[in-house]
DNA sequence: CAATAAACGAGACGGTACGTCGAGTCTTCCT
DNA sequence: AGGAAGACTCGACGTACCGTCTCGTTTATTG
């Protein structure tokens, strides 16, 4: 459903952007190919005919080129926002779409920043910034709309609950190497995540058996 | 000279599994200082006073020795098995626990380690064999346990809802950077796993990605 | 409407003089500061306030700028010419002078330029033409006189002759490393220069005559 | 001391020589072929098939690897000593030798050694120490042996004489950049050295060192 | 006096070399 | 004979400078 904006969505004159967007272009295509580990910036230099110097001048290092080159090529494209009238069709419709939760390249790149972003704040800032943060947003936005609807109780916390797919994916692809798909998705949002905002409520305390220990 | 290493006296004979720990605690000391990134072998051979032959004779790489000596040093000390008896209590008092999910360690040096896995996969395989799968199985049998005491429902998938709680920890903790506690994995239990342990059925209607409602 | 060039058909927007002027002033500071091979044409363009742009459209590169600057800033601060009614008079005048042979700045930069002079022959052009023809001409004068006075021999190859202070000067200054003043120029002159000057003659076969004086 | 060795000659703990050495002759061939100058340790890497960090982990730079090449590769192959019963003989036949002064590859080199001589005391004292020192010592030899003939007046300053030749050599070389040959040391050495060695006494009428100045 | 075209300040760019660092291999010496 | 010590190759890193090439903006001449 693009609306065929040809020319008039992207009207950034800026002559600097042109050759930013090619170099981030070349470090997608990189990125692709080889993966974040195997991505040297000698490579993206010379793929996208760039000098080092060029790259070092815009961003801070490799982490920041390639937090800059996957918002760019992926979030950008994604959608803005998605209301199919359920909770999940919304979440099945956001992990599915390209740069969803079952796309290969985000997850693959999320791999390799995730060690660089553990001891530099900057990098962290940036991830989340300029690549989780509208994510988050978009789903917030489905799970507030989901509660006025009803489908989500009063007392479940949206900042657990947002958290359980994306959670869960990552596992399963990071941790555990197998591979995500819309099957996946949706046996963790109707098992886990659909289950969870409905039961919001008395589960530990009263149910049946309660545990003694907590600390 | 005795040429035969007897059992004591020198320190130089090898004891073979002395040595191999004498380099895997140097391993886990500058772990814990610089992490996973920052660690180079040949600070793991200056700490251990060992030579960076030595360390690659017996282990593949650097992913390799960090498995081991995270494995050792801490895996090895956590519990073979729990059983407070409820559900609720067997996931506290393993995450909470020495090498946990609330411990610091294990959670920096895995960050570390995951971008090296995504393409080495026998490091993967290594992490699983021996950093992974007993925690696995732990859970597994503690999860197995709360099914006979009928805390699980019988459709409830154990290999999704065993993925729930370190899922949730790992995203909080690596993700969006934020700390690990006592308090977030009680909320995680109580909040999301427990909700979904219950609810064995179906949820959604049907495999039909688009829902209504739910009754 | 190409312009009609009515005057002399070269428009002149900028004093060009002056600006160029400053520039090469600049270039002198940074020379002293700190010396031919740690000077940028990014640091000339700074201290200039000028663009690199500017340098490059009036000279071929950094040899060729500091090679005008030192020409500019010092040699045309020297003597025209000298008579002082001796040989010896005549040189130690030359030398002790403002650019002269005793002058560091000009011995500091032609270290500088030597490299480069070795493998750009317009740079050795260029250093020869602007600044050695003007110094190779005054002494040659000076030498010519003083063989019209009767003090140097009729045999002595002046072109031979001239090339003895400057070399050794260079010599000492940028092969051993050592000072040169006045007393060194003197003694080149006396115990050098001199004798040679009067020898003319056959002397390698037979080491025989002893000159007397001169006046 | 450690017991015999197996092999024999084994006093030398390492070949370690060998491994530099290669370096070197790779250094000397890329030297003849493109000059100092043009001349990169990266080349020099590749050619010697060594690594970047070899080379600095023995030298300090280019410099430093370049003086170090040439005198292995040049001054050790000269002669240790010459004698031929007379000055003149001596010092061409000194000259005239490989690694003399008319021979072309320490000439270039040393145009290229004099940019960075001038700003690196190191480098400087490398120069002549493992250079220059050489040659010093061998020509004072030639020059008090001369004397001892007779061949050189007792006042002259045998620090001043042997200056000469090499002082006119490099002057001519590297300054006026025309080509040296036998004929033109031949020519320097009769009509400037000679004349000079012979002449002992005060050859101007006063040691005074500043002449009068004129405009 | 306005139009115009050269010259300019500013600085991004491609390119090349630099000097450093870490991984993993290989050799030498010591005990 | 096995381990410590550490030199070695490889390759990526991030930096510096050169010389070129745009941009707009003066500035002096010209119409």
């Amino acid at each position: 459903m693009p609306p065929l904006a040809t020319t008039a969505g992207t009207s950034r004159p800026r002559v600097e952007g042109q050759r930013e967007s090619e170099i981030l272009d070349a470090t997608v295509r990189l990125l692709v190919d080889v993966g974040y580990d195997r991505l040297t910036l000698d490579a993206v230099a010379a793929e996208a005919r760039a000098s080092k110097a060029t790259l070092y001048r815009r961003w801070k290092g490799k982490a920041d080129l390639v937090v800059d080159a996957v918002h760019r090529a992926k979030a950008c494209g994604g959608p803005l926002d998605v209301d199919t009238g359920s909770l999940r069709g919304d979440l099945m419709a956001l992990a599915c779409c390209t740069g969803g939760l079952v796309d290969e390249v985000p997850l693959s790149v999320f791999a390799g920043l995730m060690s660089a972003m553990h001891h530099d704040p900057e990098l962290m800032a940036a991830v989340h910034t300029r690549f989780l943060a509208p994510r988050v947003e978009l789903v917030t936005r489905v799970l507030e709309r989901a509660r006025e609807r009803g489908e989500i109780g009063a007392e479940v916390d949206i900042r657990l609950l947002f958290a359980v797919l994306p959670a869960m994916v990552l596992h399963r692809r990071l941790v555990m190497g197998e591979p995500i798909d819309a099957t996946f998705v949706a046996r963790v949002v109707d098992e886990v995540l659909l289950p969870a905002a409905h039961f919001s409520g008395p589960f530990s305390p009263a149910p049946n058996p309660i545990p003694k220990r907590e600390s």
